[in-house]
DNA sequence: ATGGTGGCTTTGCCA
């Protein structure tokens, strides 16, 4: 079974994207976010020709929007709204095996990192911190979960291109860190990417738009995540950042991230 | 300190 996460910023625009990786990387669930379309016109009748049969997704006009696309069925799809909103940065579903999928794209936080200067920022921090609570209060020892997305925010120094310079950068904050690793310990959330490939070993998912030449700079982040509760952690057999997607014609600014598990 | 690029539309807002 391989999951990917994937912040594709319009899932219109690059279709053709999600074809070339499920016919490279194999993924048998793919999780979007920014998919930037309401859901009156999302593509479904694409998505199943690429071969994903089981589509749920939660859109909006031109901002935010997630989607889970299957070849597995997907049963008790829903949605959760944070902070008041309804701006579409949730969907869960439950995929065989009983395992309670959620895709999430957290609010990336505006430019500073000051919540009374920055809306945006307390928004950001506001949403972790239900994210702790909701889970804290939804999750018993032994349920098997899967929380993927992008959470717009990069934990380790090794997720970061320079974990000095990017100490006051919205996405590295110490407050941010600090708030996504209450999450972690709501439900005892393993990083199975970082199962994987050791905390030691630079690892990004996002690289800008602005940079002249992304592979020269190599200036990235990893924002996206996959993470298990304990039960599923000794089914994690791989994981991997597409890295190569970042190069693609018209490419998203995030790369997609797939853990292979065994069989739930 | 600033601006760099991209997507969708609202030629400004969000990332």
């Amino acid at each position: 079974m391989r999951i990917a996460t994937w912040n594709i910023n319009s899932v219109r625009l690059r279709l053709n994207w999600i074809a070339r990786l499920a016919q490279e990387s194999n993924p048998d669930i793919i999780c979007l976010q920014e998919t930037k379309v309401r859901d009156e016109l999302f593509p479904e009748d694409d998505i199943r020709a690429i071969g994903y049969q089981h589509i749920a997704f939660a859109g909006m006009k031109s901002y935010n929007g997630v989607a889970i696309l299957s070849r597995v069925p997907l049963e008790s799809v829903h949605t959760l709204n944070w902070c008041g909103k309804e701006d579409c940065r949730h969907i869960a579903a439950t995929v065989p095996g009983g395992v309670e999928l959620h895709n999430f794209y957290v609010p990336a936080g505006g430019d500073e990192a000051d919540r009374d200067k920055n809306e945006k920022f307390g928004h950001k921090l506001d949403f972790l911190d239900e994210m702790t609570g909701w889970f804290s209060n939804n999750r018993s020892a032994g349920d098997k979960m899967i929380l993927v997305g992008d959470l717009n925010i990069a934990p380790l120094e090794t997720d970061v291109w320079s974990h000095k310079q990017l100490l006051k950068v919205v996405s590295h904050t110490p407050v941010e860190v600090e708030k996504l690793g209450q999450v972690q310990d709501s439900a005892q959330w393993v990083d199975a990417v970082r199962r994987v490939i050791p905390p030691a070993e630079r690892l990004y998912s996002w690289w800008s738009y602005r940079a002249k030449d992304w592979t020269a700079a190599n200036r990235g982040r990893r924002l996206d995540h996959i993470w298990v509760t304990p039960p599923l952690a000794g089914a994690i057999w791989g994981a991997e950042v597409v890295c190569d997607a970042r190069s693609w014609e018209k490419p998203s600014d995030h790369a997609p991230v797939i853990v292979e598990f065994e069989e739930f």
